[in-house]
DNA sequence: TCAAATGGTACCATTATGGTACGGATTGGC
DNA sequence: GCCAATCCGTACCATAATGGTACCATTTGA
């Protein structure tokens, strides 16, 4: 529907924590501070770290670091390193035979933009704003005329 | 991948072929039509109907026509009937026992702008835009920066 | 009465996701 | 030099979501 992944919604949760402690943290600190499985909060710093949002120290000592500062690090980013370029439609990112069909491909163009859109919202929220618990905007008041449509 | 179904995917190219004709069609002219399967389309016509995009006719002579006209149908409206209510985190429609942590909680508020950034991205296309081929707006120049992050 | 059409539901194959485990590679400390 | 701790890569499987189809009931005009 629509929807993130866990592991994603694990990965902005992971990478609050550590933006609040600030120091090198091994998987199992992380682990333990997030309350989730030591093996998914590593499956997930793993995916972090080849997209260059953390950085890893291997060995003993060893551990994980923010790569960048918080308010480098966008939403849109995140949910890229774990779910892979972001793309709303199939036919944004392979090719697919039946695409050649007239009345499919001038949706196309359409998509990207529909994409486009989708992306720099995600993309307007970094880390940093992730940090502060209480938000300036209100959302309620305007998600709720769009309920009911007649 | 953040992506949406191939059924609302089918669900688009079946409105603008609905409205690019404009006359009452039986499923079976729309699979004709589209080319997809009359099975599919069967399907994804009833929920369209269910959330009063389309009008049906029921016994011989019946069919489906858009319920409005394409300017007041709005791509989130499509996505929203096939694929419920948009909510791209899972604690934005349902409760979740670990959503009770203090650090989880505080994203909520902030999934909750996302969403609605992304609503109203849907929002702002309506399938009135989707029938003209070639859209005014150009999309490759601005989503080629972002490729890579560094 | 019959044929044509929508409505509803149920089913299964395929795919995606979530979660875990295992062995290998690297590094600091003894 | 050895060992323990850690990251790295990958493979595996259970579960859930999705895609696609089929079937029968209901409705309606000729």
């Amino acid at each position: 529907m629509l929807r993130i992944s866990k592991l994603t919604d694990y990965s902005i949760v992971i990478l609050v924590f550590m933006a609040k402690d600030g120091n090198s943290l091994t998987s199992r600190q992380i682990s333990e501070g997030s309350n989730i499985p030591l093996s998914t909060v590593s499956k997930v710093l793993k995916s972090l770290t080849r997209k260059d949002i953390l950085c890893s120290t291997r060995g003993a000592t060893g551990g994980y670091t923010l790569a960048k500062i918080p308010k480098k690090t966008s939403v849109a980013e995140i949910v890229a390193a774990m779910e892979g370029p972001l793309a709303i439609t199939e036919c944004s990112d392979t090719e697919h035979a039946t695409c050649s069909e007239e009345h499919t491909c001038p949706l196309k163009s359409h998509w990207n933009h529909i994409n486009l859109a989708v992306k720099s919202a995600l993309r307007s929220v970094t880390l940093q704003d992730l940090l502060s618990p209480i938000p300036s905007y209100t959302v309620n008041a305007v998600t709720s005329p769009y309920t009911n449509i007649s």
